[in-house]
DNA sequence: TCCAGTAAGTTGTACAATGCAACTAACTAG
DNA sequence: CTAGTTAGTTGCATTGTACAACTTACTGGA
């Protein structure tokens, strides 16, 4: 397949974009961008950082909500993720506690300056202050965003593909436990799963299933907003993401 | 992010690559492929599709077995699935039973010629004989391609990620019904599940669990290489993949 | 001091999907 | 007609979760 030439001029790409041509491989290649969705926690809501595209030069979509994110650097960046990581720290000041990546998405039409794609990642950090986020940065409501369906390029797709992947997972792994700083209670590493998933689970289920996973250990009792203290716990070193046989059921 | 200059010419890239620049994004982009694993089982092996790299021009990897894919050809292609659909045919002469994304890979050095990405599918179909297949194509025994492992480019590690997909969504959807041609029987159902997870399952569970799912339909008695006649199966019209509450056992 | 309130954590039984082993049914070959 | 083979069924065991009631540890107010 490399090295065959184009088989004609077919399409809807705008003329000038043909001159761009790569002289090694024969294909005029894409542009091509990471995005992120990144995800945290606190009180009862699920939220997600959005920034505010750029009001200048030729920017598509300015002033509208988007998922942080940006061109590859060739020169900087490494490869993919590295480039996704890089992103959240400008963003967020903070690295990941879980990093993966969602899929990949490419046509003619998702951006105006041609045809491109991105490479969607969604990250896990626990909540930090608006305060502290980067300019032009700030936490929306999953809940909120869902409903004011006006982001830029087709980010409303990827980030439902990625709060799709999201709450699947929830149902049947502990990936909850990265939105959260250690320690942490069980009560309230089952809030988590309870807003993400939108429903209560039973707490005798949840606390039977998560301690036989063995993925915890223990950092000695706490005192919360609760009478009576929790013990906290904190995932075990080089714990990897746990899988569980089934998922639970809860009321809604 | 977009608009922003390069920060720097660090990196590993050749000199002669950073002539052939974007100017629409200030960026220089990417090569961008797309790779398919295009897995069949016959008998009692899981085959996955390879090609032989083309021994022309500057071509790397010359005459190394590859995963057939190539660079996205933007005049040509309206998406990215579109590609890989195309690239499928090209290479079997029919349509994928099943398509899915199973991820992107991207870095400096997985081509010679420079920072590239690649999508990569993963298509089931049924069994069609090699004598089918495009020139330079051929069914590989994914146990002897784990073993032997000289593939061009990065392909190795992407056939591993896509052969980990397979293996986990097996465990606990219907994904196997989609390498069969319809009809087929549930024993010749059970078989490809064995063949792909390289283990025996429980013929009494795997029936309960597959006819409660309601997502096949019968099509009548039929004789197959076996003394007595077995139902025939196919999927319903409109069925989308089915996920299983839990995973079978199985002896190994 | 005592008691009501609240959240943490435990216990016991029920249930649903699979595990396992033994069984019957329908055919072929000789 | 019989032995052999594969299709398909049945009954009980096991496992992980569902549900409800319970005990424990604390707080705050009378």
């Amino acid at each position: 397949m490399a090295g065959k030439k184009k088989k004609g001029v077919g399409g809807s790409a705008p003329a000038k974009k043909k001159s761009i041509k790569n002289a090694l491989s024969g294909f005029q290649h894409p542009l091509t961008s990471v995005d992120l969705t990144i995800f945290a926690v606190s009180d009862d809501n699920l939220y997600v950082l959005l920034v505010e595209r750029p009001d200048s030069d030729g920017e598509p979509f300015p002033n509208q909500p988007a998922l942080p994110g940006g061109f590859v650097d060739v020169d900087q960046d490494e490869n993919l993720i590295a480039c996704a990581s890089r992103k959240l720290l400008e963003k967020t000041g903070v690295e990941a506690q879980y990093l993966e990546q969602v899929g990949s998405w490419g046509d003619a039409n998702r951006d105006p300056r041609g045809w491109s794609t991105t490479h969607v990642y969604f990250a896990l950090i626990a909540y930090v202050h608006s305060s502290e986020l980067a300019n032009r940065s700030k936490w929306v409501a999953v809940e909120q965003v869902v409903k004011n369906d006006r982001m830029a390029f087709d980010h409303s797709r990827l980030l439902s593909a990625a709060i799709d992947r999201l709450r699947s997972k929830v149902e049947y792994t502990s990936l909850p436990a990265y939105l959260l700083q250690a320690p942490f209670t069980l009560p309230q590493l089952q809030h988590v799963y309870e807003v993400i998933l939108d429903r209560s689970l039973d707490k005798s289920s949840f606390r039977t299933r998560t301690l036989s996973a063995n993925y915890l250990e223990e950092t000695g009792l706490m005192k919360v907003e609760a009478p009576r203290p929790a013990m906290g716990y904190r995932i075990k070193p080089d714990q990897s993401l746990v899988f569980f046989p089934r998922p639970l059921k809860g009321d809604s």
